[in-house]
DNA sequence: CACTCATTCACCCCAATGGTTGACTGACCA
DNA sequence: TGGTCAGTCAACCATTGGGGTGAATGAGTG
């Protein structure tokens, strides 16, 4: 099983994770970059920040962490792919709490035209 | 003009506010429970969790300077609402990551294709 | 003016984060 | 086997973050 790492106690850390990793400006120009580029090694990413290799590994793990970035360790180079799919779990979060929100203006609506019939 | 405190030197940090600021399972809770009851005073949110007065001060104002919740002080009570506006800026990011993405693996599928006519 | 209630301020505590440097592992090359 | 290159580990530093307590503010109410 690969990406062991990547699983979390629960959807809820998970999201946390994800919505942590995206939050750092310097992650998210390294997530840019990756989907422009294509898969990179970490000394190529480094190259392009005015950061030191160190910052970049760590950013990595937790860009992998969140399952935003994978690993393919080949030859002696590892290769670093981005992963949109957990975005989605933002997004649905998101349209959860919006669509709880338009349930309640909706019930809201209703009551007030209730009270126009009294 | 109001919203002062929410305003942010560019889009970029305001995307990462509000990143960090939904990055907390505590302070998604109280969107949650904002966007299902409709506005509350910090007392009461919390007296839903277990957390004290002033935590949940904090966790409001860093919502509110994301721009998440917007206060009116109305009588001697402040009550805070939830705004769903700021969460657009997050999708809209998700869409531009997804769509260089989207781009670079169209171009690669069409050099393919022209690998095949050689 | 005194009292109460809602919230914030000022500190303190501790854990986590982003960054650095320097030493280490591991794979390839000569 | 010695050298070089990619990356991680370990230790450290400064800052931030979430939480707590207790005092202060400030707007009603009596």
């Amino acid at each position: 099983m690969l990406f062991i790492h990547m699983v979390e106690r629960n959807d809820t850390d998970h999201l946390s994770t994800v919505l942590k990793a995206t939050s750092d400006p310097k992650r998210r120009s390294i997530l840019t970059l990756l989907a422009q580029e294509g898969p990179l090694r970490i000394t190529d990413i480094a190259a392009r920040f005015d950061i030191s290799l160190n910052a970049v590994s760590k950013h990595i793990k937790v860009l992998e962490a969140a399952g935003l970035v994978t690993r393919r360790t080949e030859w002696r180079e590892h290769l670093i792919e981005v992963q949109m799919g957990p975005l989605s779990l933002v997004d649905q979060w998101f349209n959860e709490l919006r669509s709880i929100w338009a349930l309640r203006l909706d019930a809201l609506e209703a009551a007030l035209k209730e009270d126009d019939n009294d």
